[in-house]
DNA sequence: CTAGGACCTACCGTTGACGTCAGGGTCAAG
DNA sequence: CTTGACCCTGACGTCAACGGTAGGTCCTAG
């Protein structure tokens, strides 16, 4: 496939891909004329690195663990590398949840006090439920 | 307090709480001097506000939704913005446990492959059980 | 063979949440 | 009254992950 391809299979831009390459986390054939041409599985590649940076990995770090895929192979660093960053994503669920309970708790007591309010402002009504 | 005690106590910055205040997010009282003065709250109110930058909320969104706090009083607005944002951490706290998931895949993959290593690296052991 | 859409490199621009430096007041202690 | 820690207001610097533009090449269809 092309870049543009690609791209849109991955729902990504083709100039984040040309970036991703540039930070050496996505290499590419070159045609003769130099066009990059990748494999099918890149786009999920492309995805998984997307994925890291929603984590909220840098590319130094995504650079770190992205080999750990494709083959399963894993050197002691690499292996300190995934812990590491998995106990980092876990830290960050951990806070997100409790700021999502926060939330729910202000839209609970946002409700209590507005007696009038059934329910049809579009969106669902969580938030009721511990 | 001042605000070296509130950066402190809620271990931000004072640059950090100076541009809360740009952005609105955080009010001071001022001395006749003009340095600000802080109600013991002001700690909280900088935690959560730290919070909701950690879920990925811009600073226009939680000023949006800071007000919904203080008094638990909601206008259609504001309860609008709140279920949306919350469903919007929801839903960055489901790609955060499926990037945790594929992490501990192949994490778990990973070990497979090496018999020889039992547990001797520094790190806990865990993603061992689904 | 020509139009035009996709691709190339190179490089500057942007946005958000601050860091940092310059130059100067403030205030409790000695 | 002077020191030294703390505070003030600008205003420019930073870093990451791209966006956008300029100027030129490639390739597939008609």
């Amino acid at each position: 496939m092309r870049i543009g391809e690609v791209a849109a299979r991955a729902g990504v831009s083709v100039r984040a891909l040309r970036y991703y390459e540039e930070q050496g986390l996505l290499v590419a054939d070159r045609s003769a004329s130099g066009q990059r041409h990748y494999p099918p599985e890149a786009v999920d590649r492309v995805l998984f690195i997307q994925a890291l940076y929603a984590a909220g990995l840098g590319s130094r770090a995504v650079l770190g663990i992205l080999p750990c895929m494709e083959h399963g192979i894993l050197t002691d660093e690499m292996h300190e590398r995934l812990l590491a960053e998995r106990d980092r994503v876990q830290a960050q669920l951990d806070e997100l949840t409790a700021t999502r309970d926060k939330l729910d708790a202000v839209i609970r007591a946002g409700q209590a006090h507005r007696p009038g309010q059934s329910a049809g402002t579009g969106s669902d009504g969580r938030a009721g439920a511990a």
